[in-house]
DNA sequence: GTTTAAATTTTCATTTCTGACAGTTTATTG
DNA sequence: CAATAAACTGTCAGAAATGAAAATTTAAAC
């Protein structure tokens, strides 16, 4: 019997004019103004819809988990049942989309953050693992005989090219970075080639959810 | 006829701070007064021995250049003549100490604060270049047959692993992640072996100076 | 149209950060 | 000790950022 609620709606739009901030100026160097500014509303309005600054940066942590969750299944459904090296590397290291990027950027800079805002520590932390678990996952279609911990180091390095591809874009257009990063990336992959110890050759599915 | 300087030292000391806040805050975490309080002198002092906040960050950027060099001297210096890529992985991923994870972060963070000051653009692409360039020199020596895109490619990757390494410290004790980056990389670099395409087996030196 | 609750605007107080500079102290030289 | 130049202190004004909450408006339900 009242207004009906935008709540939603609005802390998405405020969401995602902070994370935009965040992957151009950093966590420190977005200002609630500034949010409010690339939002189109009125910084008031953040503190409505989500709350002071402590909250507004635990959301937006929140928010990006949540996400990332569906970037995983998007990216595992992109992945075909064979050949999925191929696939990884243009997935990530291939006309790298702007959106990509942010993506990125944004979890450096909350990985950066974790100092300052303690909250989101261990979130980052079972992002990070979960990400490089997903890529092991898509690694295994290829590699279904090396070790868990062969591939997860392979992964592990995979997710280290890519943050730096995206962080180094900042320095020049991240073209001349990308063919450096997917070419590193496919030695890593290449590499479990070689050692390829006995192991069960189980080729069965990826499809067991991630997170 | 006057009192002697001192600029030097306090320039030297307001900028060690400096560096120390930004690894842990980013360059926009870091306020003058903050580096005020890490120095132990009074933010007045910043302003009159180095400049307003622009002025401090072109200066930081400088030093951290300068201190990059002299660093890549000892890094040369302390390798061996053989079997570099061992020493290598051990001075990167083994044992790496606190200054050693500010200097990683504070490159990290200059990169990313190119946008905030377009200055010190040039500057770290530059850093960056060099960076890869030695170590590109250094696995040179263990594997003088492959090509030099190749020897980039894996040590642009190495750089990629090193600076994850040390973002990701921030999640937990490093060490775990240590393991990881370092067999990363030596799998970038054993990469090196499989290609080995035909090229001048010249062995000779690593000692052309760098930068 | 009245009620009602949510959304939005406005405004104010407080704190923090920065730039600037006047004034003071300090150490050296002659 | 007088002169001098550098180092240092203290303070102020203005800007920017944040927190908080009181009005006001808006859209639905009745």
């Amino acid at each position: 019997m009242a207004r009906p609620s935008v709540k939603a709606e609005r802390t998405e739009e405020i969401l995602e004019a902070f994370e935009r901030c965040v992957a151009r100026l950093g966590i420190e160097g977005t200002t609630l103004e500034r949010i409010a500014e690339e939002s189109g509303l009125r910084r008031s309005l953040l503190r409505y819809h989500v709350g002071n600054r402590d909250k507004m940066v635990q959301a937006l942590a929140d928010r990006y988990i949540k996400n990332s969750r569906e970037e995983a299944r998007r990216f595992l459904a992109a992945m075909p049942s064979s050949n999925t090296s191929l696939a990884l590397l243009d997935y990530f290291f291939t006309d790298t989309s702007d959106e990509e990027r942010r993506r990125v950027l944004v979890a450096q800079a909350l990985v950066s953050g974790v100092d300052l805002y303690p909250a989101i520590k261990e979130q980052m932390t079972q992002w990070h693992r979960n990400f490089v678990l997903v890529l092991c996952q898509v690694i295994r279609v290829d590699y279904p005989d090396a070790s868990d911990a062969d591939r997860n180091e392979v992964a592990w390095g995979i997710v280290s090219l890519l943050f730096n591809v995206q962080l180094l874009a900042a320095l020049s257009s991240n073209e001349e970075f990308l063919s450096d990063g997917r070419r590193a990336a496919d030695r890593l992959l290449k590499s479990l080639a070689s050692d390829a110890s006995e192991k069960s050759s189980a080729t069965e599915v990826l499809l067991e959810e991630p997170f």
